[in-house]
RNA sequence: CGGGACGUGGCGCAGCUUGGUAGCGCGCCUGCUUUGGGAGCAGGAUGUCGCAGGUUCAAAUCCUGUCGUCCCGACCA
């Protein structure tokens, strides 16, 4: 039966929501596609519900050639397993606990390593058994801090999540590189522009790591790339190598009275110079209480991400805290450093040998500092947030800058749960070893905002064929009569073809069906009127392009069902 | 969790400063007219003003608390 629009539950919305502040997220709400329950939470209509099966199915597609196979694990799980994993207190109050009848403890799942390695541990004892490349479907749940823009973040979410197990790290980047691949067709398919960036592997660990960005100016991810040799980069992830200029003077060391300069902007104006040629010092104390002095190139920042590999849990120093160790706001630097402060220092400045940089002095800068002269430095480590504009550090191109929507990632996460956890096989030599595990996630409700973000204009959604919820809709521009009864037979004659078609016989004037039918972003319409049936023909409108057609009456099903199974994906 | 804003018919908002009858637009229902880009006229329904206390003769409005939502920041698919 063809889907009547008269009976579609899609409640559209003329005005904007308030609460919706992203293209994606007011559309889906005008078009009757979502609706929250609180916040982070949402039902998802019938015609949100039809993409998302689209993308799912995709998905599964890509997945299935890859050589990986659906399950399902339960979403709750036992907390003794994120015990055995460190995880139950690692992960925080981002996870969703929930205690049974009897005490016993669970968490919804956010992510499912402990539940699958768990699994498998019990069932894989050889290598001959290897990989093994399992995924699932599932909704998960993370009690994120702020969950906004409707489904790009939220507490409850679909996603598709997938776990390998290998032998060796040959067999690991073979199904590695395999995911990458399906995760770049994937994205082709459902229409979204992305970029595959080097990426920070965060908590869930381990050390190579890929993301697919979908490009987008509301993304809440900043990456870099590289138009000459294709290199891209989470900013938080990205290295670089900064060159970095010498400062002012002749590189002796020279103390300068600086009164009142306590800023980097100040100092370089000062010594007319640009800031890339001061050094930044920041005070902090790490973890474990130890206090640092980071130096950074003066135009870069420390980068937050890479300070707590390094430091862990680090703070700057409070203004009492740089009165104990005998520090000046303002004017840090590495020479004369007081007494067991640590010093760290971005690579990029490894071969920098005239510093202007704080004196530990309140009031005097130096110039001309140089290391190992005149002072020690403890580590060299990346230490900075790359920027659009520093060098590649593939090609030294100038890096651009762009924002994306993180939907997709893929990690190799190595022995770190199968090694906790204890779970392992036994190789070819007779040994023992834990497993190595990769593990590949689709934010599967993500992507669906990610792509009416890009797909959107001042009228509503312009869905890519391959996941509109229907591929094509006839609209009766009359109540009853020849035009109606024309309408659908169109849309008859359309589904009997395998085309997913809603058929719009709702009693409206024209202006609210054309309105609701560009909203809800159908690909292409076929508009059906008295006017046009005198000569024989019906308009056909491509949503995308806007242009409109005449096409004979009898053309028109063969011309739609064409064009739409040429642009499935 | 820190900073900011906001909770008033289904949606978007006004009213609150200076306490006293709850209002507008859209949507919804009925009728007539209209009918190729969100129609016109006429009639109609819908609110414990987030919740709980307090002040007052009287609270949407003032006070206290509380819950919720959104935005900015630290986390992530």
């Amino acid at each position: 039966m063809v889907m009547k629009m008269s009976r579609l539950y899609a409640p559209t919305l003329k005005e904007d929501p308030a609460e919706a502040e992203l293209a994606s997220h007011k559309l889906m709400l005008r078009a009757g596609m979502i609706r929250k329950q609180a916040a982070g939470l949402y039902s998802y209509l019938p015609l949100a519900w039809r993409s998302l099966r689209k993308i799912e199915s995709i998905v599964r597609d890509e997945m299935d050639a890859a050589d990986a196979q659906e399950m399902l694990l339960p979403i709750l799980t036992d907390a003794e397993l994120w015990r055995e994993s460190g995880r139950w207190n690692a992960y925080g109050p981002e996870l969703m606990r929930v205690t049974d009848r009897h005490g016993r403890e669970f968490a919804l799942g956010p992510t499912h390593e402990e539940t699958i390695t768990d699994l498998i541990t019990n069932e894989l004892k050889s290598y001959k058994q290897l990989p093994v490349n399992l995924y699932q479907i599932q909704d998960k749940f993370r009690d994120e801090m702020r969950p906004r823009f409707g489904l790009m973040r939220g507490r409850e979410f679909i996603m598709k999540d997938g776990y390998s197990f290998n032998a060796t790290q040959e067999s690991l980047q073979e199904t590695y590189d395999a995911m990458k691949q399906a995760y770049a067709n994937i994205c082709e398919r459902v229409g979204l522009k992305a970029l595959p960036v080097v990426a920070d592997s965060g908590q869930i660990g381990g050390d190579t790591s890929v993301e697919f960005m979908a490009l987008a100016d509301a993304g809440e991810a900043a990456l870099v790339y590289c138009d000459s040799c294709g290199f891209a980069a989470d900013e938080e992830a990205a290295t670089t190598t900064v060159p970095v200029s010498e400062g002012p003077g002749d590189g002796t060391l020279t103390k300068v009275h600086t009164p009142g300069l306590g800023s980097i902007e100040a100092v370089a104006a000062f010594f007319g110079f640009p800031e890339n040629g001061t050094r930044k010092s920041l005070a902090l104390i790490t973890e474990d209480g130890t206090p640092v002095v980071a130096i950074v190139p003066g135009d870069h920042e420390l980068n937050d991400c890479k300070a707590e590999k390094l430091f862990g849990a680090y703070h700057l120093m409070t203004e009492d805290e740089l009165t104990e160790y005998g520090l000046h706001k303002g004017f840090i630097g590495p020479v004369g450093l007081p007494e067991g402060i640590r010093l760290v220092v971005d690579e990029t400045l490894r071969d920098s040998k005239s510093w202007t940089c704080g004196a530990n002095e309140v009031d005097y800068h130096y110039t001309g500092a140089c290391p190992g002269r005149d002072f020690t430095v403890d580590e060299w480590a990346d230490l900075i947030t790359v920027h659009a504009g520093d060098p590649c550090p593939h090609c030294g191109e100038a890096l651009a800058g762009a924002r994306g929507i993180e939907v997709s990632q893929v990690f190799q996460l190595g022995t770190k749960y199968s090694a906790s956890m204890g779970a392992t096989f036994t190789d070819e030599d007779g040994h023992e070893k834990p497993f190595l595990m990769g593990c590949y996630g689709v934010g599967v409700s993500r992507t669906l905002a990610a792509i009416i973000e890009q797909h959107n204009d001042e009228q509503g959604i312009i869905w890519p064929v391959s996941v509109a919820p229907y591929e094509v809709s006839v609209i009766s521009l009359d109540k009853k009569g020849e035009a109606l009864d024309a309408a659908a037979a169109i849309a008859d004659e359309l589904e009997a073809l395998g085309i997913d078609v809603i058929f719009d016989d709702r009693a409206e004037r024209p202006g609210v069906k054309f309105a609701d039918n560009d909203l809800m972003g159908f690909p292409y319409q076929v508009i059906v009127g008295k006017r046009g049936l005198a000569n024989g023909t019906v308009e056909l409108k491509c949503r995308a392009t806007g242009e409109r057609e005449d096409v004979a009456l009898d053309e028109v099903v063969p011309r739609v069902a064409d064009l739409v199974k040429e642009q499935r994906a």
